[in-house]
DNA sequence: GATGAATGAGCTTTCATTCAT
DNA sequence: TATGAATGAAAGCTCATTCAT
């Protein structure tokens, strides 16, 4: 005791004005180590995560990722189940109302539902679903069912609806859906693995308004 | 890669005369392990994937993988460089010629490389790219330099000149190429990944034919 | 210790007069501490235990035990030394007089001994000596010098001089006394680890009486 | 590849008749693994047991001891079902014919029990039993039914059978049957724990003999 | 060549100990 | 004083790689 005791008062004399060397942030971790983990993660998968990268990021040491994550499967799991509740809030805000037309319909969900995918966390989870798919297939899942399957069903029912009022050619709605997302998907799967490799950068704003308008009204000028 | 086909070829000239041509010969080696490998990787990852088990499905065992790659990374990069240069070998056969309209060289286009994304191994190799991006950056954009670019290069070619010769809209044909291209990819991608997970499995061909009745035409009746 | 008792002597002094009397008393901490600490150690053993399962079960955290007890071996160390200097203490109390006959000496000794090692904490030392005596030999010497050999040596020599009067056989008084001390040494360490587990309890004051019959008069009916 | 063959060569020819630097013992190996762990968790106790311990002992590394066992626990747990095992097939040899008198019938069976006890290592297991028993109830409970019980239930047996026809005194055979037994017990624990710290070192065969003299015969010249 | 026992570097996890609060 | 968040030095365990067989 009385030797750590001195310990500290030499430290102190020393240099008395020093930072901490640590301070308590018990409430503000989880946060900054689930940010950290994100960004982990994502570049370099699950397996090939070394918890001391997520620490460092963190600015905390190996140790202390165990005191608020049991291990490092449940940090990961915490991330996405994390991402997964926040979008299900967004979902509640992205859940449109049936504009006049099919058309407005899927234009104002798909901007709506691109905003968060385009300008938040949200949209590094796609990536990382995919390449944890089949070591985590249960959280695959769980995102899948809450996170593409309703914004996916609002399209197949505002096609439906188009194509039964004659508002849309007479289409597969559910193949419809699929492909209407896809480029949406692959835009932030993309960004987030071959992103950097990519030679001719995307710009997002483009790329997405000419997915309207293709979907919409097609290449051709004369449709057969 | 290379020095390991220079081994085969030579194990080959030395025993292949006294050997039946239906036994399993030894230079088939290389091989197995590469599609175990394939397997295996596609599954779990580059870094969650134990060389154990692509031994065991390999049917060889551990310090035999070793006989014929360097280590896990060579094996790994080996399969991607061999997918390229399988895909390279497919380029040539599907560098179509310009057909009559842009559409027609697009579809045919289309339908040659779906052709080989849909039914061989080479369409498991955008899942690992896109998975593994970020741990081999250099590996990433070999196969984006020569698997990627080219076809998307004869997408823009086509649109442009379609755009030009007033078959189709005013578009961007940078963008207009990504996204035409989007769907086919992420289909490939979903299905290693999500596949087993989507309730609603797809059919591919229906799928295909949507996208490019929807690309082309778009989904209006009555385009703006 | 040392520093710990005067550590304590202090804080009762400081803050005695203004605190009522049946107000749990800050020096009580240490008593708290050393009594949890007993109860872990002897059930898990000085390095399965847990700090934070003695904090637990005093009451206290974690940090307060290194307030009391410089580390854990220390805490180890005080619990043991403690131990023995009650029993130095008890001693003193079960140095019994010498009596008419050496059968009573025994008797005399091993009833008041036994009053102590089997309703007092202190029974629970030679379970906690034996299962650490080779990572502590020190401990173990201490305990061994100042605790049992001084018994022993109580018994060695009223069994020489009942052999010598004529009382007893004549028997090797180093053996016999050992032989004697057994099954009271047994039946304390069995208590403590095999104790929950025998399925058929003992009932310990028979179980003593049996043995001072049997090892007064023996088994055979007609001695040979 | 050929970078390793020929460092190997390098190493052959720098230093032809050199030893290898590990053989392979896959017969041999879980036997000297087990004596290792044997002798360094007998000593220490399980978890003061560092597994590089054990390696280190048994002249392998750490990694080797996970070929042949799970885990630590499993390693330990291996080690005292070894020796129940061992101990049964003792316990046939040990199980003595009823002799001609109740006092040979004990005699026999303690000698012959003794003889394993002192003399293997399975002397060695009761003090690990006793340390761990907390830790480990299942198997100190498996011990206890299958190495102690049917040794106590014959000396039971053979007292009850003494008190009946006469041989011995009136005596509860339950009792009587612990407290012959624990010097046995006792000197074993003691031998692996306070046995180098115990200044006065026993002749194992005189306490033997004194105990069995003291406990037929009793210590009384005139039994009361 | 092929095998798989053995190695050893590296990672996850634990926990005694420290120290900001 | 007391707390408990944070540290960091082990320890257990895994697995790519080597190498005796």
């Amino acid at each position: 005791m009385q030797r750590q005791h001195r310990k500290v008062a030499n430290a102190t004399n020393a240099s008395a004005e020093h930072e901490p060397r640590w301070r308590r942030r018990k409430d503000d971790r989880p946060r900054e180590i689930l940010n950290a983990a994100l960004a982990v993660f994502l570049e370099k998968g699950f397996a090939a995560t070394r918890l001391e990268d997520i620490a460092e990021k963190a600015k905390v040491t190996k140790g202390t990722l165990f005191i608020y994550f049991e291990n490092k499967e449940e940090l990961f799991r915490s991330l996405i189940r994390d991402a997964i509740a926040q979008s299900q809030k967004i979902s509640e805000i992205t859940h449109v109302e049936i504009q006049a037309t099919a058309q407005d319909t899927i234009i104002l969900f798909a901007n709506n539902w691109w905003k968060y995918m385009a300008n938040s966390d949200l949209g590094k989870i796609p990536k990382m679903i995919i390449s944890e798919a089949n070591n985590f297939p249960d959280l695959a899942k769980e995102y899948f069912d809450n996170c593409l399957l309703p914004g996916r069903q609002i399209l197949v029912d505002a096609i439906r609806h188009g194509v039964k009022n004659g508002e849309f050619k007479d289409i597969d709605p559910e193949a419809a859906a699929r492909i209407f997302l896809a480029p949406y998907m692959m835009s932030q799967i993309w960004r987030y693995s071959m992103g950097p490799i990519d030679s001719a950068p995307m710009d997002h704003l483009n790329y997405i308004n000419t997915h309207l308008k293709m979907t919409m009204n097609g290449l051709l000028k004369q449709p057969s």
